[in-house]
DNA sequence: GATGAATGAGGCTTCATTCAT
DNA sequence: CATGAATGAAGCCTCATTCAT
């Protein structure tokens, strides 16, 4: 852990992810029960996998309001991914713009997508795995300039950890930013799969740590 | 680059990659032809989003004669996927094999599945991008355990390494090994997004340093 | 005709057989005019040989509301099967609960099949024609045990008349319960084909004759 | 049993039924196979239910040759179908020329179907079975006219009784045929399907009685 | 807002038929 | 004659979407 680096936001981002927001403002109970539902099921079966029955029981309405709500069912999961990756970028946003060492921040962000992943899975599976899985038409969509904007951000801390030395003068930003995302995915794959452990708490605490100091500090023995 | 890694394996590794074998021993030439436009249009869209229609047509092929080989899609898809893996797996396991230090090893990993995704991109994007996003039926039978594979055939060159003080005593194996794997893939992932690149030569050869030095050197400034 | 026999219930049974019930309790239209129209196109072609889009046609209905109702053609058609034999079970139930004679009510049975198949005469192809025509699977359930209460019933008015020494004793209660409905429904296929007359009311009247008469004095001058 | 009846042509009878004929003048071997596998496939699953495939597989021939001797799968079943037919009515025909009395005569006819039964129960099924269940098209040829020709021998011999006075009077003689077949089927059915026993060679033998019992003296106690 | 019946295009699969060898 | 690969029309079933209440 990095003590200190994301305060009290922590808990904030945390709750967050787990009951999405982006306007409040009286929004209508059952159109949150349906978005609630569609990150879950969305999650578990894939964009072609989902069914919108699926999706409507699971929020526990009837069939027809997931239409009176949402359009069309591209529009109900474009929706639901942007607002997941919303989430995931602010909270990268809020990492990035406080005062920690690039290093940390990068540590945090680990921390972060892997904590996550241990009270809201689906969030996770939504926002990473479905960036490679989404059919062509969606990806041109939100989901792609929400993948570059979070692959942006990280990139921008490793610049300015560069300027600052604390990052290797000769990483690629955006190719390391992705690899970070991917590092992160993978492990977290390996952990649903049961691969590398059994999704166990203390397990997901050996992910994060594997991930962070793969990340920092590479494989190589000095 | 890692010079005299991969010797004159290299060419048939590839060689291998792109047409894949696995017993040719007369096997009907449409057949082949069927797996290979499986493969393409599989990577293209997914499990789940690809037709039996699109696959015939792209192999040229009378829809039915799809059945005339396979009894399902699933059965098409599961053997496509096997395949796929078994090229990439025989080529980590070849990379096992050699003399070169472990972090060699994985470098030439790294490039391997790189360079394959410069002349088979369907190859890599079925193996890497496939294993989250194919349902659970299939994920639990021959695509977990083949990506469980390449995950330990990588984690025991990383134990074989901190065995030789080659490679950091406190990764651990296994989670790193998934890690390298996420890199790659997010990395590709992000050039096929055009979010790290243009999928140009150039690029492609960005991409494999960049998750090269990220691997083994980690962020860090020293 | 055997006067007094099944006094009002005659009109009573007719009209349970033509338009078939078993809990009206608010069913939705719609699924009983598919449940009907499945009895017309079974009755033509047959288990194999109806199609779904036949059956919703004739119901007039969209094809994809016949799945809204049933799970499958298989269990649309035994939904069928399942009814048409209940309304004919039924109605040899009220016959054979009645105070008439065996014989007379053997005859009475034969009636009510023969006559049933003047106003409806899909249900009695249903039923009787069905029975060895419908694939294993499907007879091994329901249609199995509905021919097998049929004949049990009869068998029963057989075996009651043998006691009071209205019924001959040699005579196999189970054989002749077979015979007697095997009787009845060559008659009608005969009819069906023209082979026996033209289907017309009279020739109906004649098959009733017929068979009763075939049926409680057999072929031989006495 | 009647004694005398059908001396010894009853072998010839039988033999014919199993091992069809109608001209083996060189007639190749497998087309011999294959309408000998139809026999049995189509008795099986019906007319819509059997597959050429199941068809050629059971006659341990190449899918096509099946095409090779036959145009289609309507001619191979229509050719069948007039084949079996063939059979039976021959043997009613060969019983109706004998000199017996008339009811001796269609008592003759029963042993002979159930006889039938015993050896080769795919030819009854056929004949018998397959009367109501195929689809019209195929109906309105060869098989309405066979059913018809047997309905007429069996008419005649009854005719014939009672202008000797061996017959009831006021038998129709048509529905009667009708009916005489009828029972045969259906307990042969119930026989199949195990409703009226479990198809040893006692319980055919009691079926058999049981049938001619019925057909030649009725219910009634007198 | 809320419900769920109704619609029909589209996908997987089967299978009769053809054809090259 | 014999084989079995190849073809494609047609059937079952799913499911996004609409609509009447």
């Amino acid at each position: 852990m990095l003590p200190g680096l994301v305060p009290s936001q922590d808990s904030k981002l945390l709750q967050a992810a787990s009951s999405v927001h982006l306007g409040d403002g009286g929004e209508p109970e059952k159109r949150r029960a349906i978005l609630h539902a569609a990150v879950k099921v969305f999650a578990e079966k894939g964009y072609e996998g989902c069914r919108i029955a699926d999706i409507a029981k699971q929020a526990g309405v009837a069939y027809g309001l997931v239409y009176h709500y949402f359009r069309s069912k591209e529009e109900l999961l474009e929706h639901v991914l942007a607002e997941q990756w919303a989430v995931f970028i602010d909270a990268l946003e809020t990492i990035s713009a406080g005062a920690a060492a690039a290093p940390d921040q990068l540590a945090a962000m680990c921390d972060f997508a892997i904590e996550v992943y241990r009270t809201a899975p689906a969030v996770v599976r939504v926002v990473l795995l479905e960036v490679a899985r989404t059919p062509n038409a969606l990806r041109s969509g939100s989901t792609r300039q929400a993948f570059e904007g979070a692959v942006n951000i990280i990139a921008r801390v490793i610049r300015r950890g560069q300027e600052r030395g604390e990052i290797r003068q000769s990483a690629d930003p955006m190719i390391t930013a992705a690899g970070v995302l991917g590092a992160i995915e993978m492990s977290l794959t390996g952990l649903v799969l049961g691969v590398v452990g059994a999704a166990g708490d203390e397990d997901v605490e050996r992910v994060k740590r594997g991930v962070v100091d793969l990340m920092l500090g590479g494989v190589s023995a000095r």
